[in-house]
DNA sequence: CAGGTTTCAGAATGTGTATTCTGTAACCCG
DNA sequence: CGGGTTACAGAATACACATTCTGAAACCTG
């Protein structure tokens, strides 16, 4: 099935995308990527140290499709930070739940990754986590935000949009209202977001968790 | 087994939850409960229909007893509203990983209803709903909130909040920080319910969704 | 000697059959 | 006749055994 020329990387890659896409992550093995490439199992070996990192592999690739997608709003500058962060977010749902309609298998392979905490999925939602705090740094500095350290924002956002891009929680994107369930707590982050402090009388702030 | 007395439901129940404890729901069947209560199996189909229909029953008596430790919180009209939400969503978070781990077959037991989305599950999470609506209802009443649907914002926090909940993220609950990470987004949430809608001016509300 | 091959041991997985479980029915009994 | 029993068919599960897969090694070859 190889054209020609000496096996690379990039090569194995796309075979064993193909591969898990027919097979799926359960069924799809090392031989069978072996004979998509025209090669022996071993072969494969060569490049790859084991079968858990060429499924790394192919789906930090698969995964970097979604992140260079979602920076272009980014850096969409243009556009002012409440607007982009809202953007950003219906982005992230649609890209994801467009990669679990479009690609079931490969999606499946990211869900055993995240359940795994490999590296990869760790990665993976780093750069989001990266790419939020860009657009809250961009908002808290022309004003549109409340000042605040954009990592922990960030990570607060994230968190709270969980149920819109967390893999395992894939079977309720299928949901009709969630675009509008999202559009909700879009705006009540956004709220939070640029709510100057309270008044700084004791409105029930402070570390005090527990039934009294 | 049995002591004495014809069977009922609540003795059947309670022998259910104990074969559930040992055996977890993979293996626990109507057999064992038979066994266990010193009767035949098919006596058991005389007071539940299914096995299924018996799990759910667990299952439900089971999740009340959370319910009914929340509703404390909520009845406790002395402390105010954001203080109550915060409390409610501490407990909340303790209830669960303490359910989770301390009875992890019934809680497997439990996952089971929400991935088949059981009307069991389904009541429960109607419950907290109208738990977390009252809270927020009673903030809205005294001014602490900023009026609202006190349903649609309490499905906005209870999803907002769904990493700290969902038993199919209970492996996150273990996380050290966890308790810090629920405290960052409560506060984020508590000043987006707080915040007066600011300046009508164009600060990118509306429906438009999509890469620009 | 980079990049491929065949071969192999032990782990993982599949297969086909025996057993167990679910849910129903027909049957007792106090 | 409510509340229990035993008996049974078909679905689900467990188990033992055969196959396949992973990863390593020793071996070719341009």
């Amino acid at each position: 099935m190889r054209t020609s020329g000496p096996l690379d990387a990039e090569t194995i890659l796309s075979a064993t995308e193909d591969v898990l896409r027919r097979h799926g992550p359960a069924k799809a093995t090392v031989v069978d990527v072996g004979k998509a490439l025209g090669v022996s199992h071993a072969a494969v070996y060569k490049h790859f140290p084991s079968k858990t990192a060429l499924r790394e592999a192919v789906s930090r690739r698969w995964l970097n499709r979604d992140r260079d997608g979602l920076a272009a709003i980014v850096g969409d500058t243009g556009i002012p930070a409440p607007q982009r962060l809202r953007s950003w977010l219906a982005a992230l749902l649609t890209s994801k739940r467009a990669k679990a309609h479009d690609d079931p298998e490969l999606f499946a392979a990211y869900k055993i990754l995240v359940t795994e905490d490999s590296s990869a999925a760790r990665d993976h939602v780093a750069d989001l986590l990266g790419q939020l705090a860009a657009i809250l740094a961009d908002g808290m500095a022309d004003g549109s935000f409340r000042s605040a350290d954009p990592a922990e924002s960030a990570r607060a956002v994230f968190t709270a949009t969980t149920r819109f891009h967390h893999p395992g929680l894939a079977g309720g994107w299928k949901d009709p209202g969630i675009e509008q369930e999202l559009d909700v707590i879009c705006t009540l982050l956004l709220d939070g977001l640029r709510a100057a402090p309270p008044r700084p009388a004791s409105t029930g702030r402070g570390g005090s968790h527990g039934h009294p």
